[in-house]
DNA sequence: ATGTCACCTGGTAGGTGA
């Protein structure tokens, strides 16, 4: 089973691209953020002529979330159960006997702002809820953009980014209480190039310097975690013509 | 480098968010 997440950053812009990724990758589900379209306006007739099912949440302007699947989801849930939220960041759904959790963490844009209060409540409310989600559904797995880069090895300037946004402690020790649920970050199971990134700023000719971060992540419950088979992500998107400013992720199961 | 992109409102640019 292939999984896979990308932040498209914009799908009404990415549409060709992301069709042409799933015809050479054929995930068998994948979660994609930042839609940026109003729920009427999701094409998914474009992904039934792809052979894909779609759910999908969204929102006009920003944020927005979809699940992609071969063989229909079920139980689908949109956002954070017992967390109230008007933005549409998480969409969650069972394939295959796998319970797939595809979110869009809050950015946060800097400590200390109303932005990055509201991330780490969002982050309290995903913990709490996935405890609960965890009991009922022992294979899980939680992937999409985090906004939270794990460790200093996740960072191409990791004194430059000290204590900035994706890279603060609170952040950092929110994803380790997430993680202390069960969940294990599939792309570190194995060894992996060095100045591994996900997500290349638009600005300042970043991505030809290769100057980023590793945000989108692909965690795995612990019943799941014997059957991984790789984790890797394809910068080759990045190098598209008018390309997203993130990779997508992919995770192969057993 | 302060180097971009996407989307909105409301125009023929400016603001916001990332």
């Amino acid at each position: 089973m292939k999984l896979a997440t990308w932040n498209v950053n914009s799908l009404a812009v990415r549409l060709p691209q992301l069709l042409d990724w799933l015809a050479n990758h054929h995930p068998d589900a994948m979660v994609l953020q930042e839609t940026k379209l109003t729920d009427d306006k999701f094409p998914h007739g474009e992904f039934e002529a792809a052979g894909y099912r779609a759910e999908w949440f969204g929102q006009k302007t920003y944020n927005g979330v979809a699940l992609l699947s071969k063989t229909a989801a079920t139980d689908v849930v949109r956002n954070i159960p017992g967390f109230k939220d008007d933005l549409a960041r998480v969409i969650t759904g069972t394939v295959d006997g796998v319970r797939i959790v595809g979110g869009y963490f809050p950015n946060g844009q800097a400590p200390g702002t109303d932005k990055f209060d509201y991330k780490m409540q969002w982050l309290r409310g995903l913990r709490e809820w996935l405890a609960d989600e965890l009991t009922r559904h022992p294979k899980l797995v939680l992937l999409g953009d985090f906004n939270i880069a794990p460790d200093d090895r996740d960072v191409y300037d990791p004194v430059a980014w000290a204590g900035q946004i994706h890279c603060t402690d609170e952040e950092r020790d929110h994803l380790r209480k997430l993680m202390a649920l069960g969940l294990v970050d599939a792309f570190r199971l194995f060894e992996q190039p060095p100045k591994s990134w996900s997500w290349w700023d638009y600005r300042n000719l970043a991505f030809r310097r290769n100057q980023g971060l590793r945000i989108d992540l692909i965690l795995v419950s612990d019943a799941l975690k014997a059957s991984v088979q790789a984790c890797t992500i394809d910068r080759a998107p990045r190098r598209n013509e008018r390309p997203s400013d993130h990779a997508p992720v992919v995770l192969t199961l057993a």
